[in-house]
DNA sequence: CGGCATCCTCTTTGATACTG
DNA sequence: CAGTATCAAAGAGGATGCCG
């Protein structure tokens, strides 16, 4: 079993021996973006994983207290797996992670696969709620597998799996400009020129787009 | 060579291609702790590593930008290498390791290796100036290898290696007691059990310890 | 010395097939 | 559905050699 050390006193140390091994993270993005799963949503989510390599990662994550398992009564009648609290204290780190490879996100490959889900880390990452005292509004996003809303919640930003009825504003096209506007790295135009389309007002958007048409940063 | 990727269009895997192999972040961490490092340093701080990883690492991590390295002329006449701004723009994604691995530092294994200036991590994610408008003060840490200075600079609070002449306070001992008076979770009475040494006063100790003596949070 | 490259062994991963 | 079993390929760890 994959349980090397690096033997060392070292905080940043001690956290890769528990999170550092191949997959270990992408495991806990899953559980964090998706709330209590079943094992072959798991592997549905994690595209290019061995089903050996689950299992035992999952074995691993529970032994050092970041992930439970329960067998549900039915009608789920299966295990479920989810993130313990000390799993959830990952969130900031998953957080990080994205802001810092989201400058990465510009081409697409062809081989590369891609789910709806996943857009929830850079998205927490940029959006913040500018005017938290008007009501609250809600953005639909349509593309990949399934569609996602992005909504103010108590002066924060929440991305989540989901439609909504009446959104104040859709975006629909491929998550290269819809990352690249709500990351600030694109205007609309630029946005609408590599095909985004943009249904309803402006107006959420702005609300909620950090650097709105800024100038990309690092 | 470890070029292996996720195949992932998600922020996060692309992140974990670059810096998710072993070694990579705690190569980071030298270089981020000690600045240009001549590759024996390297060595030197990072107990355990085979040294010709060390050095497929270092081209993987130039070939991804976050690394750079040249040749310095005489009188050092030796190759430095140091983090890129790229590179640098990694510090957050250390702290928050540094913070969420910090409960996982309580009991140091007799296999476990210590080089002082792996505390920045942990300290620099702990510590505040709470009156940043008093003079500034500097506070000495001896333990394992070298000293380390805790400094108040337009406040913020730095740690870095370092001795210095008059410092309000030295703080002395192993450094599982340092570690936890700095971060809250042992009063000043449990550490000096623990056998820490504290000379002069504690008033600088009170100004940078976030939660002075207080409940420890996970 | 400093900065690697080679060789060898062992462990981890990835792909696929199979099972209660 | 929720995994095990099997096996080939890649990566990690350790010792040592080489070259300016």
């Amino acid at each position: 079993m994959g349980v090397r050390s690096y033997q060392q006193y070292c905080a940043v140390a001690k956290a890769l021996d528990v999170i550092g091994d191949r997959w270990t993270l992408l495991i806990v993005r899953e559980l964090m973006t998706s709330g209590p799963s079943r094992y072959t949503d798991l592997l549905k989510g994690l595209p290019g994983i061995a089903t050996n390599l689950l299992a035992d990662r999952l074995r691993e994550m529970e032994k050092s207290g970041i992930v439970r398992s329960w067998a549900a009564p039915p009608p789920v009648a299966t295990t479920l797996f989810d993130l313990t609290a000390r799993g959830q204290a990952l969130r900031p780190l998953l957080e990080e992670l994205g802001r810092w490879g989201a400058p990465m996100m510009g081409v697409p490959q062809i081989s590369n696969v891609f789910r709806s889900h996943w857009l929830v880390f850079p998205f927490d990452a940029y959006l913040v709620d500018k005017t938290p005292d008007e009501p609250p509004v809600k953005i639909e996003v349509r593309t990949g597998d399934e569609p996602m809303v992005i909504e103010t919640v108590d002066g924060k930003v929440r991305t989540r799996r989901g439609a909504v009825e009446s959104p104040d504003t859709v975006l629909e096209g491929k998550p290269g400009p819809i990352l690249g506007l709500l990351s600030g790295r694109l205007d609309i135009a630029e946005a609408r020129q590599r095909g985004l389309v943009v249904h309803g007002s402006q107006k959420a958007l702005r609300r909620v787009v950090g650097n709105w048409g800024g100038a990309q940063q690092v």
